[in-house]
DNA sequence: CGTTTCCTTGACCCTCTTCAACTTGAGTGG
DNA sequence: CCACTCAAGTTGAAGAGGGTCAAGGAAACG
């Protein structure tokens, strides 16, 4: 798999905020999307897929009072847009500059996609558990572990995302987020290197927070 | 008691848009459990899928000092079971005397399967939203309107399980759900008739809490 | 009927939220 | 290269919602 690859290139350009030409190199089936750009809205018609070639995406849904939960995060070379039914239930947003390949997925062999579609489940209900059961400390212990995991199992992880979606993604606050970094940080749990750059510093007492 | 719902869910099934798939499945003969009564544990080996015939089923997952998130509750009529991979990431239990008719998935058209699959995703990630950004009357209203709609949308349902299951299904505590069922009582937008039968009476307002 | 389980209610406490101010850092233009 | 600006992140103080602990009451079961 060249998608780790791809996931540390993509994450250091989401933590620079460098642009990616949308150009030459680019085959033709790739679009790309600027920080923030609307990828679907719930509502729209559902039926396509997309694989993350580079950047993130996080998926999520609103209530009538502005309140949000962040459903998902896919990083590069994960797929996404599964969805039961004709229209879209969720938003999805690029979070940084983010390239997607769109695969139609009528006429897609559903043997195929369905190991996908429940990981997406098992995922979403090991994610009930963090939000329903777990103290801030121990959600962002798991959310860190979650990321390292999908990054390729390094100690150090670039988070593409501001801490805002990390709070609506584990049902916290911005500012829980931010001190729950800064206990984890003096505690020695892990180091920051910039604000998007984790070091889990002591890998084994944070999968034990997670339990 | 709970048992003479069978008969009433099974009529509704075709409105639901759940059934058993017809195709290369064949339903073995029904199996019947006792309240409590363990269906598989993690780390059994996965495969099967059943079909609630009569009762109901909890699907949890357990911390290692003891919390527990109940991902779902499974009806009459409605099927359970999905699994990547070859075990068991969860617990299933009946709530009460239930019967389960098991499915190999083995041979089984996915075809079939994915719009199962997928609307116990898209349930999981509705979930989510639940339990990460909304209060205890909020959470509590969704579960009332949820079980409304699955019994066939009438104003009076029956609550299966028993108020520790569903505090753990919405991330509360027990001593809160009975709180806010008082709550709820005093302002009149529910009237109980026994501890486990609902009536929902303003179902408008009901409806405006989890918007 | 008596026993056990389930449910309810009260009092207190703690974690996380809210509100606010301040700091840092990336991108922009002089 | 530095100053400016705005978004992002951090930190503090106060408050609320829900948790915990404890006791009492109702309902199911043998």
């Amino acid at each position: 798999m060249h998608t780790a690859d791809y996931a540390a290139f993509a994450g250091r350009l989401g933590g620079l905020g460098i642009g990616v030409p949308s150009g030459a190199m680019r085959p033709a089936s790739v679009r790309t999307y600027t920080s923030g750009a609307e990828i679907y809205a719930e509502g729209d018609r559902a039926g396509e897929l997309y694989v993350v070639e580079f950047g993130a995406v996080r998926i999520h849904r609103l209530l009538a009072d502005g309140r949000r939960q962040v459903i998902a995060f896919h990083l590069a070379g994960e797929i996404f847009g599964f969805e039961p039914g004709a229209t879209r239930s969720f938003f999805a947003e690029a979070i940084n500059a983010t390239g997607l390949k769109p695969l139609s997925s009528i006429g897609a062999d559903a043997a195929e996609l369905m190991p996908l579609a429940l990981r997406g489940l098992l995922r979403a209900q090991e994610h009930l558990l963090v939000i329903g059961r777990q103290c801030a400390m121990e959600r962002i212990a798991a959310f860190f572990l979650d990321m390292a995991e999908r990054q390729g199992d390094e100690d150090i992880i670039e988070l593409p995302m501001p801490r805002l979606d990390i709070a609506d993604y584990l049902g916290l606050t911005i500012e829980t987020v931010s001190r729950t970094f800064a206990k984890m940080r003096s505690s020695g749990l892990i180091s920051l290197q910039g604000t998007r750059t984790v070091r889990l510093a002591k890998r084994e007492l944070l999968q034990d927070l997670c339990r």
